[in-house]
DNA sequence: GCGAGCG
DNA sequence: CGCTCGCAACGCACG
DNA sequence: CGTGCG
Protein backbone atom coordinates (compact mmCIF):
# COMPACT_ATOMS: atom_id res chain seq x y z
CA UNK A 1 0.00 0.00 0.00
CA UNK A 2 1.94 3.30 -1.00
CA UNK A 3 1.70 6.32 1.10
CA UNK A 4 1.16 8.70 -1.85
CA UNK A 5 -0.26 8.80 -5.19
CA UNK A 6 -0.53 11.37 -7.90
CA UNK A 7 -3.57 11.96 -9.70
CA UNK A 8 -4.02 14.38 -12.67
CA UNK A 9 -0.84 15.88 -11.71
CA UNK A 10 -1.62 16.38 -8.08
CA UNK A 11 -0.01 14.40 -4.35
CA UNK A 12 -2.33 12.81 -2.88
CA UNK A 13 -0.98 11.16 0.24
CA UNK A 14 -2.74 8.08 2.42
CA UNK A 15 -4.91 7.27 -1.48
CA UNK A 16 -6.10 4.29 0.43
CA UNK A 17 -7.42 6.13 3.01
CA UNK A 18 -11.44 5.37 3.60
CA UNK A 19 -13.42 8.47 3.14
CA UNK A 20 -16.79 7.18 3.36
CA UNK A 21 -17.35 3.16 4.52
CA UNK A 22 -20.69 2.66 2.99
CA UNK A 23 -19.07 2.97 -0.91
CA UNK A 24 -15.50 2.21 0.24
CA UNK A 25 -14.40 5.26 -1.37
CA UNK A 26 -11.04 6.01 -0.55
CA UNK A 27 -9.00 9.29 -1.22
CA UNK A 28 -8.14 8.47 -4.67
CA UNK A 29 -11.56 7.62 -5.47
CA UNK A 30 -12.46 11.41 -4.65
CA UNK A 31 -9.41 12.92 -6.40
CA UNK A 32 -10.20 10.85 -9.73
CA UNK A 33 -13.69 11.91 -9.15
CA UNK A 34 -13.10 15.81 -9.08
CA UNK A 35 -10.45 15.08 -12.04
CA UNK A 36 -13.37 13.01 -14.32
CA UNK A 37 -16.15 15.66 -13.15
CA UNK A 38 -13.57 19.02 -13.54
CA UNK A 39 -14.80 19.50 -17.20
CA UNK A 40 -18.53 20.08 -16.44
CA UNK A 41 -17.91 20.89 -12.93
CA UNK A 42 -15.84 24.02 -13.23
CA UNK A 43 -17.71 26.23 -15.18
CA UNK A 44 -19.86 26.79 -12.01
CA UNK A 45 -17.17 26.86 -9.72
CA UNK A 46 -13.93 29.14 -11.13
CA UNK A 47 -15.16 32.09 -10.32
CA UNK A 48 -16.65 31.70 -6.77
CA UNK A 49 -15.87 32.31 -3.61
CA UNK A 50 -15.84 28.88 -2.09
CA UNK A 51 -17.15 27.41 1.22
CA UNK A 52 -15.47 23.86 2.06
CA UNK A 53 -16.83 21.10 4.08
CA UNK A 54 -13.84 19.00 4.79
CA UNK A 55 -13.78 15.59 6.42
CA UNK A 56 -10.15 14.24 6.76
CA UNK A 57 -10.79 11.48 8.49
CA UNK A 58 -14.15 10.42 6.79
CA UNK A 59 -17.76 12.32 7.07
CA UNK A 60 -18.22 9.41 10.04
CA UNK A 61 -15.22 10.88 12.42
CA UNK A 62 -16.74 14.47 11.73
CA UNK A 63 -16.34 17.30 9.49
CA UNK A 64 -15.95 21.04 9.44
CA UNK A 65 -16.56 24.20 7.29
CA UNK A 66 -13.44 26.19 6.17
CA UNK A 67 -13.33 29.43 4.10
CA UNK A 68 -9.99 30.90 4.20
CA UNK A 69 -6.39 29.17 3.43
CA UNK A 70 -5.10 27.13 6.49
CA UNK A 71 -0.98 26.85 7.10
CA UNK A 72 -0.34 24.14 4.55
CA UNK A 73 -3.64 24.36 2.59
CA UNK A 74 -2.53 23.51 -1.26
CA UNK A 75 -0.88 25.34 -3.69
CA UNK A 76 -3.68 24.34 -6.37
CA UNK A 77 -6.11 26.48 -4.79
CA UNK A 78 -6.11 29.93 -5.35
CA UNK A 79 -6.31 32.68 -2.76
CA UNK A 80 -7.83 35.76 -3.68
CA UNK A 81 -8.13 39.12 -1.65
CA UNK A 82 -11.67 40.82 -1.33
CA UNK A 83 -12.41 43.85 0.32
CA UNK A 84 -15.35 42.83 1.99
CA UNK A 85 -18.01 44.94 3.52
CA UNK A 86 -15.84 45.44 6.54
CA UNK A 87 -12.58 44.95 5.99
CA UNK A 88 -10.52 42.89 3.67
CA UNK A 89 -9.75 39.31 3.77
CA UNK A 90 -8.69 36.34 1.30
CA UNK A 91 -11.26 34.09 -0.19
CA UNK A 92 -10.48 30.49 -1.49
CA UNK A 93 -11.26 30.16 -5.26
CA UNK A 94 -10.47 26.76 -7.27
CA UNK A 95 -9.72 28.35 -11.01
CA UNK A 96 -7.79 24.87 -12.61
CA UNK A 97 -8.21 21.24 -12.60
CA UNK A 98 -5.53 20.39 -10.39
CA UNK A 99 -7.07 22.89 -8.16
CA UNK A 100 -10.49 20.61 -7.73
CA UNK A 101 -8.13 17.28 -7.16
CA UNK A 102 -6.13 19.05 -4.81
CA UNK A 103 -9.08 19.71 -2.51
CA UNK A 104 -9.41 15.72 -2.23
CA UNK A 105 -6.18 15.88 -0.38
CA UNK A 106 -6.95 17.90 2.33
CA UNK A 107 -10.55 15.76 2.78
CA UNK A 108 -13.22 18.28 1.37
CA UNK A 109 -16.04 16.21 0.49
CA UNK A 110 -18.23 19.27 0.08
CA UNK A 111 -17.94 22.08 -2.20
CA UNK A 112 -20.31 25.09 -1.97
CA UNK A 113 -20.05 28.06 -4.10
CA UNK A 114 -21.22 31.44 -2.86
CA UNK A 115 -23.88 33.29 -5.15
CA UNK A 116 -21.67 35.83 -6.47
CA UNK A 117 -18.47 35.90 -8.47
CA UNK A 118 -15.26 36.94 -6.68
CA UNK A 119 -14.81 40.02 -8.48
CA UNK A 120 -18.24 41.58 -7.52
CA UNK A 121 -18.88 39.69 -4.05
CA UNK A 122 -21.42 42.25 -3.29
CA UNK A 123 -23.59 41.57 -6.23
CA UNK A 124 -24.96 38.23 -6.77
CA UNK A 125 -25.37 36.84 -10.48
CA UNK A 126 -28.05 33.77 -8.87
CA UNK A 127 -30.93 33.88 -7.11
CA UNK A 128 -31.24 30.38 -5.46
CA UNK A 129 -34.28 28.74 -3.68
CA UNK A 130 -33.53 25.70 -1.91
CA UNK A 131 -36.59 23.05 -1.10
CA UNK A 132 -35.90 21.25 2.27
CA UNK A 133 -38.75 18.95 2.58
CA UNK A 134 -39.56 17.57 6.21
CA UNK A 135 -39.30 14.22 6.91
CA UNK A 136 -42.92 13.06 6.25
CA UNK A 137 -42.72 14.27 2.56
CA UNK A 138 -42.31 11.70 -0.73
CA UNK A 139 -40.37 12.50 -3.29
CA UNK A 140 -42.87 12.73 -5.50
CA UNK A 141 -43.95 15.88 -3.78
CA UNK A 142 -40.58 17.58 -3.71
CA UNK A 143 -40.76 17.33 -7.22
CA UNK A 144 -44.12 18.77 -7.77
CA UNK A 145 -43.46 21.53 -5.71
CA UNK A 146 -40.31 22.34 -7.88
CA UNK A 147 -42.39 22.30 -10.81
CA UNK A 148 -44.82 24.54 -8.73
CA UNK A 149 -42.16 27.08 -8.16
CA UNK A 150 -41.06 26.74 -11.97
CA UNK A 151 -44.30 27.74 -12.69
CA UNK A 152 -43.91 31.10 -10.05
CA UNK A 153 -40.70 32.02 -11.58
CA UNK A 154 -42.09 32.07 -15.03
CA UNK A 155 -44.84 34.36 -14.07
CA UNK A 156 -42.26 36.36 -12.53
CA UNK A 157 -41.11 36.60 -15.92
CA UNK A 158 -37.23 34.65 -14.85
CA UNK A 159 -35.99 30.72 -16.21
CA UNK A 160 -34.96 29.10 -13.68
CA UNK A 161 -32.60 25.62 -14.08
CA UNK A 162 -32.81 22.97 -10.87
CA UNK A 163 -30.25 20.01 -9.70
CA UNK A 164 -30.70 17.68 -6.81
CA UNK A 165 -28.62 18.39 -3.85
CA UNK A 166 -27.45 14.93 -2.77
CA UNK A 167 -30.16 15.05 0.06
CA UNK A 168 -33.86 14.44 -0.30
CA UNK A 169 -34.12 18.28 -1.68
CA UNK A 170 -33.74 20.22 -4.69
CA UNK A 171 -31.96 23.36 -5.96
CA UNK A 172 -33.44 26.01 -8.37
CA UNK A 173 -31.64 28.99 -9.72
CA UNK A 174 -32.02 31.96 -11.38
CA UNK A 175 -29.32 33.78 -13.06
CA UNK A 176 -29.47 37.22 -13.04
CA UNK A 177 -27.79 40.42 -13.86
CA UNK A 178 -25.31 41.60 -11.27
CA UNK A 179 -27.43 44.88 -10.76
CA UNK A 180 -28.92 43.94 -7.66
CA UNK A 181 -27.79 43.75 -3.96
CA UNK A 182 -27.96 40.23 -2.09
CA UNK A 183 -31.02 42.50 -0.09
CA UNK A 184 -32.97 42.98 -2.68
CA UNK A 185 -32.20 39.86 -3.99
CA UNK A 186 -33.49 37.86 -0.81
CA UNK A 187 -36.01 40.28 -0.70
CA UNK A 188 -37.84 39.10 -4.21
CA UNK A 189 -37.08 35.16 -3.55
CA UNK A 190 -39.14 36.08 0.00
CA UNK A 191 -41.97 37.50 -1.57
CA UNK A 192 -42.46 34.26 -3.91
CA UNK A 193 -42.14 32.12 -1.74
CA UNK A 194 -44.75 33.77 0.65
CA UNK A 195 -46.90 33.91 -2.34
CA UNK A 196 -46.30 29.61 -2.84
CA UNK A 197 -47.00 29.65 0.81
CA UNK A 198 -49.88 31.68 0.44
CA UNK A 199 -51.37 29.49 -2.94
CA UNK A 200 -50.18 26.20 -0.87
CA UNK A 201 -50.07 26.26 2.17
CA UNK A 202 -50.30 22.38 2.91
CA UNK A 203 -47.24 22.49 0.40
CA UNK A 204 -45.44 24.92 1.46
CA UNK A 205 -43.65 27.15 4.54
CA UNK A 206 -41.48 29.45 5.58
CA UNK A 207 -40.72 27.65 8.82
CA UNK A 208 -36.99 26.01 9.21
CA UNK A 209 -37.50 23.54 11.85
CA UNK A 210 -38.42 20.20 10.56
CA UNK A 211 -40.30 19.17 13.46
CA UNK A 212 -42.85 22.20 13.12
CA UNK A 213 -43.67 20.58 9.57
CA UNK A 214 -43.51 17.18 8.76
CA UNK A 215 -45.50 17.26 6.17
CA UNK A 216 -44.68 20.90 4.39
CA UNK A 217 -41.62 21.80 2.07
CA UNK A 218 -39.48 24.89 3.55
CA UNK A 219 -38.46 27.37 1.18
CA UNK A 220 -35.35 28.35 1.93
CA UNK A 221 -33.98 31.73 0.50
CA UNK A 222 -31.45 32.51 3.01
CA UNK A 223 -28.87 31.26 0.84
CA UNK A 224 -29.02 34.83 -1.13
CA UNK A 225 -26.57 36.47 1.49
CA UNK A 226 -23.15 37.91 1.09
CA UNK A 227 -21.33 34.73 1.85
CA UNK A 228 -23.99 32.27 2.13
CA UNK A 229 -23.80 29.56 -0.20
CA UNK A 230 -24.93 26.45 -2.29
CA UNK A 231 -23.51 23.25 -2.65
CA UNK A 232 -22.11 23.84 -6.12
CA UNK A 233 -22.88 20.92 -8.87
CA UNK A 234 -21.64 18.02 -9.19
CA UNK A 235 -20.36 18.16 -5.32
CA UNK A 236 -20.38 15.16 -3.59
CA UNK A 237 -22.56 15.05 -0.25
CA UNK A 238 -20.56 14.02 3.58
CA UNK A 239 -22.99 11.26 3.55
CA UNK A 240 -23.26 7.13 3.48
CA UNK A 241 -22.82 6.90 -0.21
CA UNK A 242 -21.29 10.15 -1.17
CA UNK A 243 -24.05 10.96 -3.25
CA UNK A 244 -24.01 13.59 -5.58
CA UNK A 245 -25.91 17.03 -6.27
CA UNK A 246 -26.62 16.48 -10.01
CA UNK A 247 -28.19 19.48 -12.54
CA UNK A 248 -31.33 17.54 -13.99
CA UNK A 249 -33.22 18.41 -16.89
CA UNK A 250 -37.24 20.28 -15.99
CA UNK A 251 -38.46 17.03 -18.55
CA UNK A 252 -36.44 14.30 -17.03
CA UNK A 253 -37.09 15.91 -13.20
CA UNK A 254 -40.88 15.31 -14.19
CA UNK A 255 -40.45 11.86 -15.74
CA UNK A 256 -38.99 10.35 -12.87
CA UNK A 257 -34.94 10.56 -11.17
CA UNK A 258 -34.14 8.64 -8.35
CA UNK A 259 -31.17 10.97 -6.90
CA UNK A 260 -29.87 8.53 -4.44
CA UNK A 261 -28.62 6.29 -7.54
CA UNK A 262 -26.23 9.10 -8.18
CA UNK A 263 -23.15 9.16 -6.47
CA UNK A 264 -19.42 9.46 -7.25
CA UNK A 265 -19.68 6.21 -8.59
CA UNK A 266 -21.90 6.89 -11.15
CA UNK A 267 -22.34 10.56 -12.02
CA UNK A 268 -19.14 10.48 -14.69
CA UNK A 269 -20.83 8.03 -16.93
CA UNK A 270 -24.10 9.83 -16.72
CA UNK A 271 -22.02 12.81 -17.76
CA UNK A 272 -20.58 11.43 -20.65
CA UNK A 273 -23.32 10.02 -22.04
CA UNK A 274 -25.47 12.77 -21.95
CA UNK A 275 -25.31 16.47 -22.44
CA UNK A 276 -25.13 18.72 -19.51
CA UNK A 277 -28.83 20.17 -18.40
CA UNK A 278 -27.31 23.04 -17.14
CA UNK A 279 -24.59 23.83 -19.85
CA UNK A 280 -26.57 27.19 -21.03
CA UNK A 281 -27.18 28.28 -17.64
CA UNK A 282 -26.68 32.25 -16.79
CA UNK A 283 -26.34 33.18 -20.40
CA UNK A 284 -27.72 36.10 -20.07
CA UNK A 285 -28.40 37.81 -16.54
CA UNK A 286 -32.01 37.69 -16.32
CA UNK A 287 -33.56 41.25 -14.37
CA UNK A 288 -36.20 41.02 -11.84
CA UNK A 289 -39.18 42.88 -11.40
CA UNK A 290 -38.14 44.77 -8.59
CA UNK A 291 -38.54 48.46 -7.97
CA UNK A 292 -35.46 48.43 -6.18
CA UNK A 293 -33.26 48.00 -8.42
CA UNK A 294 -29.77 48.88 -6.88
C1' DG B 1 -4.48 17.35 7.19
C1' DC B 2 -0.94 20.32 8.98
C1' DG B 3 2.47 22.13 11.79
C1' DA B 4 3.91 24.40 16.26
C1' DG B 5 5.95 23.05 20.03
C1' DC B 6 6.10 20.07 24.21
C1' DG B 7 8.12 16.12 26.70
C1' DC C 1 12.47 13.00 17.34
C1' DG C 2 7.71 11.58 17.85
C1' DC C 3 3.69 12.75 19.33
C1' DT C 4 -0.36 15.57 20.86
C1' DC C 5 -3.07 19.20 20.34
C1' DG C 6 -5.33 23.28 18.31
C1' DC C 7 -7.22 24.55 14.44
C1' DA C 8 -9.85 24.82 10.16
C1' DA C 9 -17.32 29.73 8.89
C1' DC C 10 -20.60 32.87 8.93
C1' DG C 11 -25.08 35.52 7.94
C1' DC C 12 -29.98 35.89 8.94
C1' DA C 13 -34.27 35.56 11.79
C1' DC C 14 -36.35 35.53 16.10
C1' DG C 15 -37.46 36.57 20.91
C1' DC D 1 -27.79 40.27 23.06
C1' DG D 2 -27.84 35.06 22.64
C1' DT D 3 -29.73 31.03 20.24
C1' DG D 4 -31.17 28.20 16.32
C1' DC D 5 -30.65 27.25 11.75
C1' DG D 6 -28.68 25.97 7.35
MN1 LIG E 1 -31.43 22.12 1.37
MN1 LIG F 1 -31.78 24.97 3.51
Amino acid sequence: METSARIAGVRITHPDRVLDPVLGVRKRDLAEYFAAVARWMMPHVRHRPLTLVRCPEGHEEGCFYQRHASRGFPAEVDRVPVVEPDGATELLVVRRRRGLVALAQVGVLEVHTWLARIDRPLRPDRVGFDLDPGPEVPWSAVVEAALLLRERLRAEGVQAWVKTTGGKGLHLIVPIARRYSFDAARGWARRVAVALAAAQPQRFTLEPRKDARPRRIYVDVLRNAYGASMVAPYSPRARPGLTVSVPVDWEELATGVDPDAWTIATVPLRLRQQPDPWADVGRRGQRLPVSESR
